[in-house]
Parts: structure tokens; sequence; C-alpha cells
DNA sequence: CTTGACCCTATAGTTGCTACAGGCTGCATA
DNA sequence: TATGCAGCCTGTAGCAACTATAGGGTCAAG
């Protein structure tokens, strides 16, 4: 299998697998005479592997632990559950503060009246603190 | 006002504001005898707008377009609103993009029994596509 | 034998900073 | 006066995680 088709069935460019190869994450694969890159069935499975991490919002270095992890099959899973649930709790501290953003810029665009830029409110609460916001 | 003060005053790094300078969103100050960088209030309000949109999330290139409309203090200010509403729309979107995958995520640690790498279902679930997922 | 799709390497760009390296300036203290 | 040290200067490189060139080589079909 060469790269074109390996990037077609995991939904991944060229340039990303020849990148994540440059980094360590995916094994070099074989060359064929003419120097093309030829993958089997377990680079398949490990940028799919990858991909779906990466879906997920894992770091590149998240995945690389999972990765790890996975390789050793005997072990308990527990490390890789702690992964998981410090990735879930990264998740829910962004969803917070995006909420918290989207309550302030709500509040200040139902402030705009479509006047004059000098009175538009959204230009005054950015601009210097002379007076106090909220 | 030299660089350090400016810095204190808005909770920003001495290098951030040489970069705001270099990229031109903030304008060149005059210098001292001794080649300082020297700020008056003006820098202060536009570096203090910087900052607060960029706090609220705005891109660069949309405080670019804010700060290009707060200086054109005659017009109407529906452009403004546009901007931020834009901006709203993109938050919006994030928020969703995040919940569904939090969503995901949860689903696939609260099948994880704590076992053996070999049966974990999150690693198991991060493998290529055997089986069908959900 | 040429066209065109595919592959190769290497390097630079993206966003929004941050961190050096190596060298001035300016003020206080011994 | 010397010297120390905080603060400033320029310029460049680095971070994540790719993406996009430039300038070539390979391979099968027509
Ligand atoms: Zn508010
Ligand atoms: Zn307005
Ligand atoms: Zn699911
Ligand atoms: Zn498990």
């Amino acid at each position: 299998m060469q790269i074109g088709e390996l990037a077609r069935t995991t939904s991944t460019k060229v340039e990303t697998i020849r990148f994540y190869e440059k980094i360590g994450l995916l094994p070099e694969p074989g060359r064929t005479a003419g120097n093309y890159r030829d993958y089997g069935a377990a680079h398949l499975a490990r940028l799919s592997f990858i991909r779906r991490a990466r879906d997920l919002g894992f770091t590149l270095d998240q995945v690389r632990e999972l990765l790890a992890l996975s390789d050793d099959r005997s072990r308990s899973c527990t490390a890789v559950d702690s992964v998981a649930r410090a990735h879930l709790a990264q998740i829910d501290q962004k969803i917070a503060d995006l909420r918290a953003l989207r309550r302030e810029l709500d509040e200040l665009i139902g402030q705009c009246s479509q006047g004059a830029i000098s009175d538009c409110r959204i230009i005054e609460a950015l601009g210097p603190p002379s007076n106090a916001r909220h």
C-alpha cells in the first residue's frame, strides 16, 4: 500500500503521514525499488489509532503515551484511564472557559445600539478601563 | 512611560508588546536618548483595547479590524456588530464541538473496566474500525 | 515517447506568542 | 570611580500540529 492509498483510507493528508513519521509517531515503512513508502496492515492500524485519538482531541504527546501503553498488552489499563480522564478534565475546562467568554460577548453585543461608532458600547467596552464595566 | 511599566499596567509581557509592534498592531512609539521606547496615553489605550479583545477570544486579525473600525468614529457600528456576532458564532461552534467530543470520551471512559490493556475498551475503541462503534 | 498522476526531500509558512543570546543604558551603592 | 544589576535593545529560534510550496524522480497508459 502506498502513501496515497493510506491517506485516503484514513482521511489523512499525505503530508500529515510524512509528518507523523518524522516526529516518530508512525514507524518508518519499507521502501519499494523506486523509493516509495510501502505500508502494511500494522501501519494502517497505528495511523487509525492516531487519527481517532486526535479526533477525540488528545494531543500528540497524549497519543504517544496511549500508543506506548497499548503496546504493553499485559499491563493494567489504569494508566490509559488516567490519560483519558485528564483529557476529559481539560475539555471540561475549555467548555467552561468558552461559556464564560460567550456570556461576556453576548452581553456586549446586546448593548450595541447600531448607531455611530463613537457611541458603540462594544468599542467603548474594549477601550481603556476609564469607567467600570458590568 | 517605558515598556516595562506599560507591560505591568496592561498585564502584558514585554516581548508581546514588541511583537504587537512588529506586526503593526501597536504603532511605533518615540525613543528616548538611550533608544528606549517611550509610550504615551494613546499607546496605553490601544494596547488595553487589544488585550481586552484578545481576552474575549478575538483573533489578531479581528482585533486589527475592530481597531480600524474604532478609529473611524463617525461611521455606523454595524460592521463592529457583525465582527462580534461572527466571533460569537465561532465560539458557539467550538462549544458544540467540544460537547460532542466530551460525550464521546465520557462514554469511552465509562466502558473501561480497569483490567488488562488487552481488554481495555478505550484502547479497543481507538484501534482500526474492525467492528462498529456506537 | 510523452503525458499525467503519483511519489520523493527539504524548507518555509501558519497563529500568537515566548524564550533565548549577546549586548546597551541608567541608576544606586562601596 | 568602579561595579553591580535591573531593565532595555535587536535578532533569531522555538512551541503545536500541521499545511504548502519548490524542485525534482517514478510509473503506467496511450
Ligand atoms: Zn459583562
Ligand atoms: Zn455598536
Ligand atoms: Zn460513542
Ligand atoms: Zn481500560
